[in-house]
DNA sequence: GCCAACGTTGGC
DNA sequence: GCCAACGTTGGC
């Protein structure tokens, strides 16, 4: 099992719609370490879905439902993969980034050292203590 | 709206 | 292969 966060815009796609959908394709990733990441992926694994630009944070949680794909979205040119996620659950409370920020145990989180990247490794014990911080004890 | 960080492009 | 210019991301 290994444990993954992704970015979306709310405005472009938020939890909100993702939830509607029942599941995503996570489709226009055009960069090399998180299409990389993106491959690593395995079923079943758990991603954190992180709102960037409005309403910042940690909002819910993710499962890997298909994994990586060559993209639709760019049929001439295969280096760019897709995975398909599901919704697991909202977390009770948002986890805004100036809380992960204010947190010293997740200083080492790729959030915060580039940040930049849009689909990125989390380790298990920061999974969890994000999970516990959205007030989801048994994740 | 601004700007820092950073990835990509293209000239040499 | 280097690096300046440029475009994009994303926090504030």
């Amino acid at each position: 099992m290994n444990y993954w966060l992704v970015k979306s815009e709310p405005d472009v796609y938020g939890w909100t719609h993702f939830i509607e959908q029942g599941k995503a394709v996570w489709d226009g990733v055009r960069n090399y370490q998180a299409r990389n990441n993106l491959k690593a992926m395995q079923l079943g694994d758990q991603v954190l879905f992180y709102h960037s630009v409005t309403n910042i944070g940690v909002v819910g949680l993710a499962k890997v439902s298909k994994e990586a794909y060559p993209d639709p979205t760019s049929p001439d040119d295969l280096r760019w993969v897709v995975v398909e996620l599901e919704p697991v659950m909202a977390l009770d409370k948002l986890v805004p980034l100036s809380q992960i920020k204010a947190e010293p145990l997740l200083e080492n989180l790729s959030l915060i050292r580039q940040s930049r990247l849009s689909v990125m490794p989390v380790r298990a014990d920061e999974f969890e203590l994000i999970l516990k911080m959205g007030q989801i004890s048994n994740g």
